[in-house]
DNA sequence: AATTTAATGACATTAACGTGACATTAAAAT
DNA sequence: ATTTTAATGTCACGTTAATGTCATTAAATT
């Protein structure tokens, strides 16, 4: 398995430094910042699989990081394990509620937060994505990256891969072209927004393309955006 | 929203009776077990939204229970909170490896558990819900922003769905032709009042459209505007 | 019957989307 | 290192759908 990116939150230096050795050995690559302003920027542009998050920060409380990220559709799903020197359970509480998925009290064993790491993993990886994908006989194979039209593959860019990809796990559903921007070409891309109207184009074509034509599973909503559907369009 | 059910696994009457009723307060339902075999059986039969199982027990220990629940594919997305007197490190190591979501050692403070609980039940339960607005077998389903017909498609522009967007979730209700304006065109745009009409006869005609016809739920209110009823209209 | 109010059809205008071409950049092949 | 190929983002133009307005007709109210 390729080593997760874990972000380090926390503003003193010795214990940034003991949890990134402690990550290291149990094969994690490591991102530090010691404030809210870093650590967001990090979040946003490095996408960690997780982040520990200290309660106290200079320049806002952690909790309000957490809320922050919680809020934002891109970045909700990444788990957030609290680590504290409080012991207060008002703390814990508060925590939890914010969004935090895991809280860890000062001083902590290192053994039990890789633990905890792992298990948060395991969760938020595990259930969600499956390596294949499929509508009728249209099948995305996420390992090999290829698309295939009732068994025989059709060519595409990666990045209509992309976008077909995070259709397919996100069907049913409409999405502005900023939305699409962000899931897609990943945030703090800067691109023109209608350049995904010609993605989509190129997407249109290719699903054209095979046997079968499942050019119109992707929709246009109107005054919105776009959408995956399998439900069809109004028939004549 | 509806009492999730909590499997509270432990052998001591004292313990099942505390967490009951600190559970009932937070509005969970509650099964109870003091066994390996009873717990099974009731996560087989009742299928709780979240089990809380206790590290010791008589008939084999809490860990083999959780091992037996992860490796079946019908339990394993059933999230379990470990709880333990034993507060050795190796204990929630072995816990969080073996698949546990979250550990809690005893003594611990009933709100905490309640939070963690409510953590876990929103990360897992995360599974998107669907925002739909629905009439007999007229469906608005908001986050593809589409209408169906009995499980149909039909067409509709922008304004018509937002106008009917507007209408489903404030119905039974006249609402001048200004104040739909400010609702579904929003404040400061000016429009005629009489486009109004013009968008209630697209959306009537729409709603016409499919296999059923749902125009008669949008109904006129002479000197007033319009209104959105189910209770249909007083038939000759 | 006269008057008020809403429904309807038609139409010009505008806004949103689709498309082909092209320059630029990145990746592969040589 | 150089050439070839593919991918990407942007623009300009064509097309289509949506919108708002008005004149006319129909319906309700007096």
């Amino acid at each position: 398995m390729v080593s997760k990116k874990v972000l380090i939150v926390d503003d003193e230096f010795s214990i940034r430094d003991m949890l990134r050795m402690a990550l290291e050995i149990a094969d994690f690559e490591c991102l530090e910042a010691e404030n809210i302003q870093d650590a967001h920027r990090l979040i946003v542009d490095e996408r960690p699989a997780i982040v520990l998050l200290d309660w106290m920060l200079p320049g806002g409380s952690g909790l309000e990081l957490l809320r922050r990220l919680k809020k934002n559709d891109t970045t909700s799903e990444i788990p957030v394990i609290m680590l504290t020197a409080k012991v207060a359970e008002d703390n814990v509480i508060q925590g939890l509620d914010a969004g935090a998925d895991d809280y860890v009290t000062k001083p902590f064993a290192p053994r039990e937060l890789i633990a905890r790491i792992k298990a948060l993993l395991r969760r938020s990886a595990g259930g969600e994505q499956r390596d294949r994908l499929e509508v009728g006989e249209l099948v995305l194979d996420v390992d090999s990256r290829r698309i295939f039209v009732a068994n025989s593959p059709i060519e595409m860019g990666p990045t209509e891969f992309n976008l077909l990809q995070f259709f397919m796990s996100h069907p049913e559903r409409a999405y502005t072209r900023n939305q699409l921007l962000d899931h897609v070409w990943g945030a703090n891309v800067y691109v023109e927004e209608r350049t995904v109207d010609v993605h989509i184009r190129r997407l249109r074509k290719a699903l054209e393309g095979g046997i079968q034509d499942y050019s119109d599973l992707i929709q246009t909503v109107r005054g919105t955006g776009y959408r995956f559907s399998a439900k069809g369009v109004v028939s004549e």
